[in-house]
DNA sequence: CAGTATCCAAAGGGATACTG
DNA sequence: CAGTATCCCTTTGGATACTG
């Protein structure tokens, strides 16, 4: 076995963080719905996002909003309303959409011709 | 709600499958291996991921090859012994690999930030 | 409205042992 | 050597009901 330029442990996890963060199986197209629409409440989320149950989908805006790429707002009305809307720092993530996209497509290509 | 550009039901499922595709917990490691020692047997795919059992390498080997991301070759040796190798194609997850890399990279820092 | 609580089924993955 | 077979635990996520 040959031995060319190596990759850190660091990178490693880099790319496995980067992986799980995009993981969850609704992650993704929240993310998608909120760039989308700019900022919505929890139940636009979910209607949106056609079979997820509250329970799910608040895991998930948890998790996102832990890692900085939505906000959670209280809004002061009668009852209660809460906006969730993508951060600045979530147009980082583009780029790794966008690769995913294309390789995404072509795969899906790549696959039927099978 | 405004409305921008829609995105494709097409492309929210390649998104998904790109996604996925990378998501096993050991399919990137395996993936990175290869591109770096460009072909090695059962037994140094083990030992270089550290952790995995066989029956879990075995699974996620003939996924990444049933994608057309590896090929599997028997070799007629005395015990017989099994070569792994990326595809021609496996150059194509690149690009997504690097955008992972970058993001994971960044995020790791402004988590730390928190 | 925006969740939380409970229960449950399926999938992912580890440990260990065995086989051609 | 290159896997398979079995068992079992944990995680993920769906269904349903309930609360401030």
């Amino acid at each position: 076995m040959k031995t060319k330029n190596e990759i850190s442990k660091e990178k490693i996890l880099a790319i496995k963080d980067a992986i799980e963060l995009l993981s969850g199986k609704w992650k993704f197209c929240i993310l998608h719905n909120l760039y989308h629409y700019q900022t919505m409440r929890f139940k636009d989320l979910q209607e949106k996002s056609v079979g997820i149950t509250p329970k799910v989908l608040s895991k998930e805006l948890q998790e996102l909003e832990d890692n900085l790429l939505i906000t959670r707002t209280v809004n002061s009305t009668k009852p209660v309303t809460v906006s969730y809307a993508p951060t600045k720092y979530a147009e980082e993530v583009q780029p790794v959409i966008d690769a995913l996209l294309d390789f995404g497509l072509k795969h899906r290509k790549k696959i039927k011709e099978k």
